[in-house]
DNA sequence: TTCTTTATTGAAAATCATTTTCAATAATTA
DNA sequence: TAATTATTGAAAATGATTTTCAATAAAGAA
């Protein structure tokens, strides 16, 4: 998976690549901290100086329906974006410098089908994430 | 726990009981489902007419400083309040009708320890919800 | 290549949620 | 009961996001 990828994939399914789409996806395909629209435009606007905040919008919203990217849910807010995992993947935070990493492997079966039976509830979906501090900051 | 418990908290941290405070607390604590400050705007109304948006808000965030709600985080939006669990909760949300139910007893130490090891990083919290179907609605 | 079509652009305006300001009011306590 | 001061709602201000629009540029056709 690369930047290029993501133009691709863009393309196939009927968006043109232009070089404001390019800022914006070589920014946050290469990013390893979550990014909010206004940090993608400052980013991005050192590759592509024109660049405006609502062609920003615009395109982070296309790639969320592509699901090439995601959104991350903070205690501090709810508006940054970052590369997508592959698959059913969750993240941990870093609560110090912001890094996030994926990771999968979680089995919740035990828990979910437990919660089912004294709920009452068919449980469809689990999101789960972790915070803590990455290696360099602990 | 009631919503006379939450009027007390409140005075007990120095802030005063008023008619629309009351009807703020009463909605928000007898109800089921997340509210956003507007729904709760419209539900407080029939309780105290002339309650002002701006009161809901600054409620809400009395009510959140003092742990008695909590924000709910969704796919659609995160601007939901709920009545709090108390100690360490995590969340069930019915995907048709909103409802929100509490859980306990996660045990997630196998899982971050794992996740510690394979990352580096040193974990302190996590996130857990769960959506699905509620009794009635599956 | 050149032409044509039409998606994309950035700027400005509009919208929406939230916060701040402010003078009037009402809860507390002396 | 009076004095103090937190709280109120309305209006204004702010900040994030979305819409509008005319100019531009990407993509496919000729």
């Amino acid at each position: 998976m690369s930047a290029e990828t993501w133009l691709e994939q863009l393309h196939d399914n009927g968006y043109r690549i232009t070089a404001a789409r390019r800022a914006v996806v070589d920014t946050v395909f290469s990013s390893t901290h979550a990014l909010t629209p206004s940090e993608v435009h400052d980013a991005a606007r050192k590759k592509y100086r024109a660049l405006g905040l609502v062609t920003v919008y615009r395109t982070l919203e296309k790639l969320e329906e592509l699901h090439l990217v995601q959104r991350v849910h903070q205690p501090m807010g709810c508006q940054a974006f970052i590369a997508a995992g592959i698959g059913h993947q969750h993240l941990l935070l870093c609560q110090q410098c912001g890094r996030v990493e994926f990771f999968e492997g979680d089995d919740l079966d035990a828990l979910t089908s437990s919660i089912a039976k004294k709920t009452g509830y068919q449980i469809k979906e689990h999101w789960l994430q972790l915070f803590g501090l990455c290696s360099d900051c602990k």
